[in-house]
Order: structure tokens, then sequence, then C-alpha cells
DNA sequence: GTCTATAGCTAGATAGAC
DNA sequence: GTCTATCTAGCTATAGAC
């Protein structure tokens, strides 16, 4: 066997960069393939089922990254539930560079045709919600409250992304994870 | 001159629905074609520019809904403020059907190179939160904290909509309606 | 495993009849 | 003002050399 020119972390990466940017209808094969520095063609043979699989994958890709580094961090029983979110807050900082980036769960969400990819676009989000939610009730919420916390913190991430992006302000990102630390400190 | 066929109101109507769930590259002629019962090459007739006029008219269209809907309902100062705000939520839940449309503002807003449409976007976007500032003042809110707030009812019905779509919940967006109440309950 | 070259198609856009 | 027919560029995807 050859040896792979890219490893699959840093194309994958790339990859992502590509399409949370510019959406899957607006990413073409050649912008993927620049991204990766590999030509298209091999992109087939790392992905057979051309750019539907290339789309699944970077999905399954920041799935785990989200499962590794938001959920595992909330989920630490070892430290205090506050400082567990302090921490789920700067990967989540990480995670959309600031504000700068746009979410490519979002990004994907878009109507192609047959709505691919819903299921893990659920999963996903339920995912978030759900550790979030596991931290609401280790503050001491009611389930009904922690849960409705807990949508709240998604909602507050994707909308202050949204509107950043419309409005050309990243700190509107930075404020909204600080509102969302207030959603955890008056308890 | 010959009649149109189609009104300028129900064209620009039909293609905004299209623009926004499938997105503008994923949006074809075709589709957008198909949307209005023109053809084509009428599309061009009435859009000289092609699809980037088309975007633009449909989102000054949705400018002037806001316009006349929603900041107007939040200026009629011959009402209370909550009843104002009553209004406009209501125009809301109209203008995204309940959570089961997503927001043009936001499906324009995806890297298409150059970023076309980013003045219109932002001054859209602008405009929204003016005139939920403005509402907040009327609530006796202190500038800071009714700038803050129009922030984040524009965060909220945002990011409740990207939510509702990843997990297929519109009561999610419905729910968000209720919170934005209390934003302005709990003075 | 990666590449160049290219097939086959659909996209956005135009020409010209009515 | 709307239509049918068509152009060209770019797209996704494949073939086959290395």
């Amino acid at each position: 066997m050859r040896p792979q020119k890219i490893d699959n972390q840093t194309l994958l990466s790339g990859l992502m960069t590509v399409l949370s940017s510019k959406g899957y209808d607006g990413a073409s094969l050649n912008d993927l393939a620049s991204s990766s520095g590999l030509q298209k063609a091999s992109l087939y043979h790392r992905f057979p089922g051309g750019k539907k699989d290339i789309a699944l994958a970077v999905l399954n890709y920041v799935g785990d990254w989200i499962e590794k580094n938001i959920v595992k961090a909330l989920e630490d029983d070892s430290i205090a539930p506050i400082e567990r979110l302090h921490m789920a807050l700067e990967k989540i900082d990480d995670l959309y560079n600031g504000g700068k980036s746009t979410c490519i769960l979002r990004a994907l969400s878009m109507d192609n045709g047959m709505s691919l990819y819903s299921m893990e676009l659920k999963e996903a989000a339920q995912n978030w919600v759900d550790s979030f939610y596991q931290l609401g009730k280790a503050f001491g919420m009611s389930e009904d409250r922690a849960y409705q916390t807990a949508l709240k913190v998604l909602i507050n991430v994707q909308g202050s992304l949204v509107v950043c992006k419309m409005m050309k302000d990243n700190q509107i990102f930075k404020n909204s994870l600080v509102d969302i630390k207030k959603l955890y400190s008056d308890i």
C-alpha cells in the first residue's frame, strides 16, 4: 500500500472548513480538493460515494469531536459543574473560531432535495442538548428546567453565530457564551 | 405592453420560498422558474441580472415586509408596548410559518465567494434590532439593556429556527416566542 | 494512493420567434 | 412579456497510467 499523502484528520478538517463556509451546494469538488491538497480523483478514492460521502464523513468527524471535547468535558464528574461548563464553553469557542466560523451542522441542514443527513444532524444536536441537560441536573435543576436550559444553550450558540455573520460582529458570539454562563449561575 | 402573467408580489413570494429552503447555490433557475409558473427566460426578463438579481429582489422584498409588519408594529405608539410586542411576535410567527420555514436572511448569508448581499443582510438585521431596541426603551429599559435585549430577540428567533430544523420540532420555535415575551415582562 | 484526462450532464445565461 | 431552443462553462463522476 502506498502511504497516504494527507492523513484523515487533516483531510477532514480542511474539508469541514470549506463545507461549513460555502455550504453543501456551494462547495464544488474542486473547492474541496484545493482545501485538502489532493486532486478530485483522489477524493473519490478516499470517499467512494463522492460528495455525499464527504459530507457524511465530515459530519461524523465533527460529531466525534463534540463527543470527545464537549460531552466528555460536561460529564467529567471529578471536577465541579461550574468548571465543566467553563471547559465546555472554551471548546465551543474553539470549535467556532471565536464566532468567525459557521456551524457545519447548520450548513448541512439546508434542503438538498431529500434532506440527506437529517438523522445525523438530529443525533448530534440531541447529543449536545443531552450533555447540557446532565450539567443542569448536576447544578441541581429540575429535569424540566435542566432540559429547557440545555435547549437554550444550543439556541444561543446557533443564533449568535447567525447574527454574528449578519452583523459582522464576533463580539455577539462572545457575549452569548457569557450569557450561557449566567443560565447556570442563577440557580 | 403585454400584461404580466404573474404579478410581482406572487412572483417574489414564490422565489423566496425556494431560495430560503434550498439556499442560493442549491436553488437552480429551473427550481426558481417552476416555483413561479414562468420559464427561465422570462425570469431574465424580469430580473436582467439573473440569479444575483433575483436574490437581491427577494431580499428587498422581505426587508420591506419586515419594515411594514414588524418595525411598524413595534413603533405604533397608539397602543401599549406589550401589545406592540404581541403583534410583532405574531407577524414573526407568520413570517417563519410557525417554525417550519427557514429565514431567507440566514439562507443568503453563506459564502458565495465575494459575500454578495452582506450590506443588505446587515441592514435588515440592524433594522430588526433597532426596532426591538426602541420597544425596550418604551418598556423603560436602560439603553444598554434595551440593546442587549433586542439582540437576544434576534438571536433567539434565528437560533430556534436552526435548532427546530435540526431536531425536527417546531415547538422549539413556538417556545422561543414565549421566552421573548418574558424578556420584556421581567422589568 | 495519487495523478491526468475526459466523459456526461446540468448549471446559468442568451437568441430570437410570437 | 413569455416562450422554445440553444450556447458555453462548470459541475460530478469515471478511466486508466504511474
